[in-house]
DNA sequence: GTCTATATTAGGATAGAC
DNA sequence: GTCTATCCTAATATAGAC
């Protein structure tokens, strides 16, 4: 691998275990065995390393959120798009540990941040649309709208409010126990069989 | 009012607005036109600020949170009670805003923190079992506590989210609407008149 | 591309006079 | 209690040799 990519990589990697505001430079070059000048020749500074991983993150889960007009989608089908969303945040969880500190620092990161947002209410929109047009889920347009916030509220702080639960101790995050907490709100607008099916299936993948 | 006390409101105010990572002891000093060296006589260091700060959220979040045992409560009361939880939060907004960040470096905080998130999950599910009680909700206790526990992450970070919206001009909260995104988590599992009876005055409060 | 050495700066904190 | 002046440290970043 190359260097330029090499840092990239740790740097991900040490962001997310301490926090951004907690890895110096000297780290990163410290953890790959270069000079700290050898990092500053691949990239002229720390912001720019955080635009990159930025940049990855946006390109990965705005592929994941980039759902089909007018499909029918299942339950399972929001499980599984659900749970690679979550698998994406988790990857690059650096970003939401201090979310407020970093749209803070980096103007240029803010803007698109909030798109992805946007994308992630919508995406989660046209499946509980499609769902209430097959009659799966049953909600008036104000109950939706309210869902769906809320849903994008829980899968976006999921990974920092389960992180509370074990800081210091970096263990992994419990991306399945998250999936779960969104089923949870969505389950209670279900038609009884589905809702008695998705619960069925929740408990024992938790 | 004491400079002590004075350096307390500034420096609560200035976190709030800038985050407190993003605020300098000089910063504090200069908006009360007072020497650095006069601050550090009343503070020892930054942290001691940061700390009285959050032993006063402690102690007002701890006062709302405790409920009565057995009592009935109704869903005006649980509407009240979370209004109260979401300005005290609000108040103590900083805190939030980079939440791992501040947890990660205030060992002291952390501990206390956790204990505040046992509180409101202990809080929030005594008065869903109250009304599990009265049959004006409806829910297996599986579900009752995913719910609890989809509550206390939604009012831990609405905060936080609602500002995603508007980084940069730092308007206000919108509280309300927190607590209506509650309610929209709570409503579900209600008694249909209960449920439109709180989904009226809902629509009607934000 | 990579190194060593060093400049720059900013922020936290202290000393000592008043 | 308050001020001025100053120190210390850590982090970002650059210069110039190899």
């Amino acid at each position: 691998m190359k260097t330029r990519e090499r840092i990239i990589h740790v740097s991900l990697e040490l962001f997310n275990i301490f926090g951004e505001p907690n890895v110096t430079t000297l780290q990163i070059a410290d953890e790959l065995d270069i000079s700290p000048g050898n990092l500053y020749y691949h990239y002229k500074n720390k912001t720019e390393i955080i635009v990159e991983l930025f940049g990855r993150y946006e390109h990965e889960i705005t592929e994941l959120l980039d759902m089909p007009d007018d499909a029918d989608f299942s339950v399972e089908d929001y499980w599984l798009s659900l749970h690679l969303v979550f698998e994406c945040i988790a990857k690059y969880r650096f970003l939401y540990k201090d979310l407020v500190n970093i749209l803070q620092r980096y103007e240029k990161i803010r803007f698109k941040f909030k798109k992805i947002l946007q994308k992630k209410f919508d995406a989660t929109q046209k499946i509980c649309l499609s769902l209430k047009r097959q009659e799966i889920l049953l909600a008036t347009n104000a109950e939706l709208e309210a869902l769906c916030r809320n849903i994008v509220l829980i899968s976006t702080y999921w990974p920092s409010f389960d992180m509370l639960g074990h800081i210091g101790s970096d263990s992994d995050i419990d991306l399945a126990k998250g999936v779960y907490q969104v089923m949870s709100a969505v389950a209670p607008h279900l038609r009884p069989e589905d809702k008695a099916l998705l619960m069925e299936v929740s408990e024992q993948y938790i």
